[in-house]
DNA sequence: AGCTTAATCAAACGCTTGTTTTAGTCAACT
DNA sequence: AGTTGACTAAAACAAGCGTTTGATTAAGCT
């Protein structure tokens, strides 16, 4: 009552709890806007109305306030993705339809429920910026659920080679992060023909377009030559 | 002769364009190391052994020195592009075909000769990375290449509605800009089957991959349902 | 020769960064 | 009611940032 913070604007909240969430949201954004190097701690706590020193008092360090933000979204992501794949493993036949292991991998940590699009462009720029602790952190939380979806990738398609399917993968990997990260990047070179800010739209295409991609033809090793006659189809 | 530096170990070049040229080498090589944020100038002024002030003396600003570092390779690259673009185009048909079309677009920036893997690496960072600045940068020297590529493909592609088209081109800048961000990436998780570090590796897989993405029929613009008796292929 | 211009240097500028300190406030428990 | 401990507030910290300064040197020109 001495100062002037105590009205009600912050009668929402038990204040421990909501200061650390809203440092957690306010770094989410601003560093998924900004990049981790963009956005200063000042800025943060600017934007979260809480005090300096609360987040070192909370995380640490600002590597601690990442490392924060980063695994309160991918561990549900994480969980979830396993979970839809053995989902659909138990579920019909059984082997698991490439739509729907492909799915598994990109749904859950593209649409809402986990951050949707604010955490994915973060996800986006931490695996495009990577310093040495960036690195760290992604293959520390990223390690297992690749080689699982791999395997699973691999059942659904007996004929293709390890090569192939690696690349192809990597491939993967490059479109998800690249959609995640540029959105509203073919709007202006398309006229709005297409819509990547919208996770939804992207992962209707993306999910058969991929399936289709693994799908196709495995790649002979010896580079093609072309020849003056061959026909794009 | 006053101080120690008139020995010989500057004797290979008439001062002046060796010092803009180390700056920018330097840079280059930094930059695309640890981001653009992430090097700092007095990091690059000792790497290319000169003063600190001659960042702002050559370039005006750090922002100034990165338009330079970008300009010196991409312009190059993007005449290069349209040159190969036009030359498939003259030779033998009419139309040029995919596989061209997408080398074409893809070679001159992976392969070594402006840049390389360096410069590649550094185009992928400032991709992700983008502040608005970094944005318009890329954004003024790619405008009009994009479009012609586009218009190119489409050419080679008249049955692909546009909106498929969009959303593989935009899928082929995400492929290319994460296999130039991300070397060593997949040869962790598959026991060196592939080699993305290896440009010429990757182009001869991603060439031929791209094209056949881009002749997989259409996804039609209802999403899929997945019914349960529907088979992978 | 003398004057001018271009390039380089050491040193410092003001500012922002991440982090820490010191003091204080509030809620809860015995 | 009083004490404790979790938490916040405001200010300051040292270090690093991009940039600027003013002096010094080398080269070009008439």
């Amino acid at each position: 009552m001495t100062e002037a913070a105590q009205t009600a604007d912050v009668a929402l909240d038990p204040r421990g709890i909501s200061t650390r969430a809203r440092i957690l949201d306010s770094a989410e954004y601003l560093f998924s806007e900004h990049g981790v190097n963009g956005a200063s701690l000042r800025t943060i706590v600017a934007h979260a109305g809480v005090n300096t020193a609360a987040i070192n008092y909370h995380f640490g360090s600002k590597k601690g306030l990442l490392e924060a933000v980063f695994a309160r979204r991918i561990l549900p992501i994480a969980e979830e993705r396993l979970k839809q794949l053995t989902a659909c493993r138990d579920g019909d036949g059984r082997p698991p339809l490439l739509h729907q292991i492909i799915s598994a991998f990109l749904e859950p940590g593209m649409r809402g429920r986990h951050g949707g699009a604010t955490f994915a462009r973060l996800r986006a720029r931490m695996a495009a910026d990577a310093s040495d602790d960036t690195r760290a952190l992604m293959a520390h939380y990223f390690d297992g659920s690749s080689t699982q979806f791999l395997e699973a990738l691999a059942a659904a398609l007996p004929d293709l080679p390890a090569r192939d399917l690696h690349w192809r993968f990597h491939y993967l990997l490059g479109t998800m992060v690249y959609t995640m990260a540029n959105p509203g990047r073919i709007q202006a070179l398309t006229n709005n023909s297409c819509n990547p800010s919208d996770m939804d739209a992207s992962l209707a295409y993306l999910v058969p377009y991929l399936a289709q991609c693994f799908q196709a033809d495995p790649i002979p090793e010896a580079p093609l030559r072309f020849e003056p006659g061959h026909k794009t189809e």
